[in-house]
DNA sequence: ACCTCTATTATGTATAGACATATTATGCAT
DNA sequence: ATGCATAATATGTCTATACATAATAGAGGT
């Protein structure tokens, strides 16, 4: 284990032991540096990561406190649909419903500003039964290639997420009834829990892609895990 | 702007427009550190950056390569619902449904082991109606002090967070068909979609608690946004 | 061809020192 | 006391260097 680490896991214990209570003050890097018996960029190093994860805030000539928790927060992770089912073990299955140029009844915010659009609706199978209705806006004056591309065989989702750079993606997550069309392809009854997660992608300024992704909820969920302290090694 | 942010945001648009594909190699970081004027440390400080947001790979020897992207993620941050609630610019209400020992109607899976338990419901309201179903277990055995708090003024979210400490954090995301409490506490129709985040908290081994928050699906939301590209600035 | 040992190499960790900068604390003048 | 300029200070950035380490590439022997 690497010095950082080391100070990182004391220092996360002092704070989750309450040496260090929420609001109160640390001492000073080179302090710390000369307790820890290491240069100050290694006690730097260790507090960074403790800034990123929220546990610490920093200011200049302040000092570092113990920051107040008033939040959970976690990293999610949502992977391609199709390693998304494989991983669970089950086979995955795809589908094509429609692809057709200029339909616009996702874009009701009027995020693409008039640009040419392919309208692609599909279905993700795991083990022969649905398991996401993806409903995909797509920006040919940025992708003019998916005009042409065959998503018969491969899904937009993971077409283009190779494919097509972007540089801002906005994610929503929630829960609503099934709707006609929900409903009939994922072969759930009408009004039944949906959980659906939308996603707009934008290259600099521009819409690249927006999508619905629909989920029937019995079975289906999103699961996040996050670990303060280190592992504890054995020895 | 620093070297090591515009190093940064130079990569991250040699990496969006392709300049280096996905899966190629980069030049090592002494080249980058000539190329770009400034010492090693420099480029790998952004480097670190971009390996931590999953766009680059490191391997010793073998060089970096820039990620094949095969997932979205991003942070999720799920605030006191206090704030949540004021946040929006709502008013934000509290009750205590019930508190009593011994329940165990959401230790489904055994999680606790037999400890003695604190069994907690309470309702949080936005501009008066309701807006979160807290239903919670708290470990005795972990957090005594919990018996003889009072939580008709403190909710129990609140007052956990800041009191005690833990180290690991699983979230889970859902949408279900609302029973009969959720649709009476929540005054929505039964079987109408709820959002629902499962919480379990851990202090090392020993569960600390275990919580539903259900939300009525009509309004409610989570999103989160993640930006590649720094904000240009304008100049 | 195949295996093994060795050298090479790019990344990873750590140090020490210099300087920059935001922010607080201090002291002076009013 | 009050306001304002100034000094002090903890964090932030950057450099340069040394050595550690994992993983590959290459040499050599079988």
């Amino acid at each position: 284990m690497h010095a950082y680490e080391k100070i990182r896991t004391e220092m996360l214990q002092r704070i989750s032991q309450q040496v260090w209570p929420a609001g109160s003050s640390l001492p000073h890097e080179e302090q710390l540096a000369e307790e820890f018996g290491v240069a100050r960029g290694t006690v730097r190093r260790a507090m960074e990561q403790l800034v990123d994860q929220g546990l610490l805030e920093r200011k200049r000539k302040a000092g570092t406190k113990v920051a107040a928790r008033n939040a959970h927060s976690s990293t999610l992770t949502i992977p391609v649909v199709r390693r998304e089912v494989t991983d669970s073990g089950a086979e995955y299955g795809y589908s094509l419903l429609s692809a057709r140029k200029g339909g616009r009844p996702l874009d009701r915010s009027g995020y693409f500003a008039g640009a040419p659009l392919l309208h692609i609706c599909c279905l993700h199978l795991s083990d022969g039964r649905p398991y996401q209705l993806e409903d995909r806006l797509i920006n040919l004056a940025v992708v003019p290639e998916a005009e042409v591309q065959d998503f018969s065989e491969i899904s937009p989702n993971e077409w283009l997420l190779q494919k097509v750079p972007y540089s801002s993606v906005c994610t929503t997550l929630k829960a609503e009834a099934a709707d006609a069309k929900q409903s009939r392809h994922l072969q759930i009854a009408q009004h039944s829990p949906v959980f659906v997660i939308e996603r707009q992608t934008r290259l600099d300024k521009q819409q690249v892609t927006l999508v619905r992704m629909s989920h029937p909820a019995a079975g289906f969920s999103i699961i996040t895990q996050t670990n303060w302290i280190d592992i504890p090694d054995p020895e």
